[in-house]
DNA sequence: TGACAATATGCGTTTATCCGGTTATTAAAT
DNA sequence: ATTTAATAACCGGATAAACGCATATTGTCA
């Protein structure tokens, strides 16, 4: 069972909470994003971006420079179920809503910028 | 988010995961019983009660020199969804099953003391 | 009241976690 | 090949967890 306890470990994180909620609203966001969006340091985007991956929560896509992260849990697997119901959980949370809000913002900023190939991130 | 976290940290530990599917198998459970069917001192198990009394995941009740304590969660909230999914991951858990079992011994090596009043513990 | 049993709590130690700052890696572009 | 941007890994320090041991509390019974 200490497994399970690992995965609870997990999920016992404002920030780890904060980017899986990010990316049940976004498909696909690079460590850039997450930065931008929560406001934190790139180290600690993307160390916690790798410490969901090693757990399984999510998967890489390399493109370039960019590492892609998204959600990998399997369709009716435990990890789904737990993420559902993490969503409620949050879903009536106004601090949530907040995020997803700034979530918004930052893509469409992101595609405002015309040339959408090297749009990509003036991250700093 | 805060407290969502705080939340997962209380089921990112071993022992709470035990304590909390014994008293999904056993209604009301003592600190005495915790001790002897988990194997612990009675130190630990005391603590990590309290720790999931004040999050709220257990009631108290007071019988004479035992503390016995139960579930508290209402039915159909949150907290009771994500008991129900951790029960789930757990039951194809050969380790969650094997700790069903010492807790079946456990019960009835208590009420086969027949005097049921002062069967309670031999505890040590 | 005094002794005893079950439980809770304080304390000190060990271990784990989280963080910011720095350095290393990887891919692209010139 | 060098340089630059994005990301990952490393390091040291601060904070929090978890534990065992000892002690305090609470209730029971004589």
């Amino acid at each position: 069972m200490k497994n399970e306890a690992r995965l609870f470990k997990s999920l016992a994180d404002e920030t780890r909470l904060k980017i899986l909620w990010l990316l049940m609203a976004q498909e696909e966001l690079c460590v850039c994003d997450i930065m931008g969006v929560l406001g934190i340091t790139q180290s600690k985007a993307s160390r916690h971006l790798r410490y969901l991956y090693h757990l399984g929560w999510v998967n890489d896509r390399r493109e370039g420079v960019w590492m892609n992260y998204r959600l990998s849990v399997a369709p009716g697997s435990p990890a789904e179920k737990q993420l559902r119901l993490l969503a409620e959980i949050l879903g009536s949370h106004p601090e949530a809503q907040a995020l997803k809000d700034r979530l918004e913002q930052w893509l469409s900023a992101k595609t405002e910028t015309k040339d959408s190939a090297a749009a990509a991130c003036q991250c700093s």
